[in-house]
DNA sequence: TATACTAATGACCAAATAGTCATTTGTCAA
DNA sequence: TTGACAAATGACTATTTGGTCATTAGTATA
């Protein structure tokens, strides 16, 4: 349905600019050129709409940062790649980082703090799994320090990007976070975040991928995809989500199949969520 | 005025609790047990309580972090007693930080968002300071980026201290980070932030200190402050904001005199600024 | 007790809010 | 041209919002 779309997009820009709370629908189908009924023909409600839009916008968002942990492991210079794809990031999607590093903070709906956080967690953990892939074991009793100061270095240098619309030298700024996360790194030998606060801080937020989530999920892409290819792999691992059938390596080659289309990034990480790949 | 302490704080409750847009004035005056006209008594529009409030709690903050600063200065573990009074300030004022956090991205209001951010530079000011007070010259070129560093320890450990309610081993995390910081101001070479960057961030924002503001100020504390040597400095201090009268050294007597008074901290500050000290 | 004055009340207002629904418009095939 | 169906409208409602003001309660002085 396009009329979804265009509303996400311009209420994007209105909460980006003033926050859910003070953006009214009024506001919304005005930016967008339609009647207040068009826009209850698409959602059910106001808190609908942010929902949706929070799904939308920040799996897009988390999908990039994952990409950039995947394309910066076992690189040379894998800090440098990783920073430079997270600020390529968010000066891709700023709207969307605006509205996530705003709303994360503000509690005025519990569920949707949870949301917010539960892909904040999503994010802690692509960054976790770097560290491991680069350090493995050497690192262990210092790692999530240093996961809690690279996120720190990512929403403080955030500020650049979001409120500041500036021509800024990604080159130079990755390359001197990755320096100051080596350093930190090879060099620091006290640690305050055991394994068991990383555990409350983040499990206790986790997200549940639920059966019924990702077969629901699927069939959303079914309907949106039309490459032959991408589409039958769809339906097989629908398929296999309801009822076991194929095995591991299969099931692995049929998310590579989807991986790459673009509505379907955010379930290719589902499934392998889902499966435990 | 008893009043406009009472709303200020049941509101400062519920702001933190669910942000400005979604609390209404009729919440707050029924925490208060009050009736809404009492409460428009104190203040003339909920704005008006909002600009009080952000004055109110945000000078107490970073009057409190001023101070971590000031007595962390020249210690044999300068870092070390810097986070843990700042963390320390966390916990004391959870409730004004989080609404520092909450309302310093999000810019319903221009005006706010601009008083806030000012708050913001003056905490940023606070902390190059004393890096050059510990490095002097020899940091140079790096300075800019460690303060952004220490911002972002700063804004991802809070998280620990705001959403929720832990024991936590302070002195752990104050000795954690102050390596870390220690780390990277010892063996960073690759900067970000040049000089002219942070001028754009940060006296880009910067409140002014106009004569008016600070006369007004010091009327206000005239009128609260019973002790009469603070009382009798306060006046001085108004008298040679409008005239000039006394010599340097005089003044900043006359500013140690009402220095530690609780109602008074913030004056002094703006005067240093005023004088330019 | 009578007077004068301030502090506090809550019914009231206009404006804005999220959400509804009878009606109209647009677009097909027959 | 007609009829059937979906898409879109905007006047409407019920509720909530920030803010006002005639009235009342409380208190101190004469």
């Amino acid at each position: 349905m396009m009329k979804k779309q265009l509303i996400m997009e311009k209420a994007l820009e209105l909460f980006s600019e003033q926050g859910f709370e003070s953006t009214s629908v009024q506001q919304i189908t005005e930016r967008c050129g339609i009647s207040k009924g068009a826009f209850y023909l698409s959602f059910k409600t106001k808190e609908e709409l942010i929902f949706s839009m929070i799904d939308h916008f920040l799996q897009q968002f988390i999908v990039d940062i994952d990409q950039s942990v995947k394309e910066a492991l076992h690189k040379e210079d894998m800090f440098v790649e990783f920073y430079k794809g997270i600020f390529k990031t968010f000066q891709k999607h700023s709207k969307s980082a605006r509205m996530f590093l705003n709303e994360n903070t503000n509690p005025a709906n519990k569920e949707l703090l949870e949301k917010v956080k539960a892909y904040e967690v999503d994010m802690t953990k692509s960054i976790a799994f770097m560290l491991e892939g680069l350090y493995g074991e050497t690192l262990q009793h210092t790692k999530y320090d240093l996961v809690y100061c690279i996120k720190g270095f990512m929403k403080s240098y955030a500020e650049f990007f979001i409120f500041a619309d500036l021509r800024l030298d990604l080159d130079q700024l990755a390359k001197s976070l990755a320096e100051k996360t080596e350093i930190i790194a090879r060099h620091s030998t006290i640690s305050f975040i055991t394994e068991e606060l990383n555990q409350y801080m983040n499990y206790h937020h986790e997200e549940m991928v639920s059966q019924d989530k990702v077969l629901e999920l699927l069939e959303l892409s079914i309907q949106s995809v039309e490459e032959a290819i991408v589409l039958e792999s769809l339906q097989l691992l629908k398929g296999q989500v309801a009822h076991q059938t194929y095995s591991k390596v299969i099931i692995i080659g049929l998310i590579e199949n989807i991986r790459l289309q673009p509505e379907c990034k955010w379930q290719a990480r589902l499934l392998m969520k889902y499966f435990q790949f």
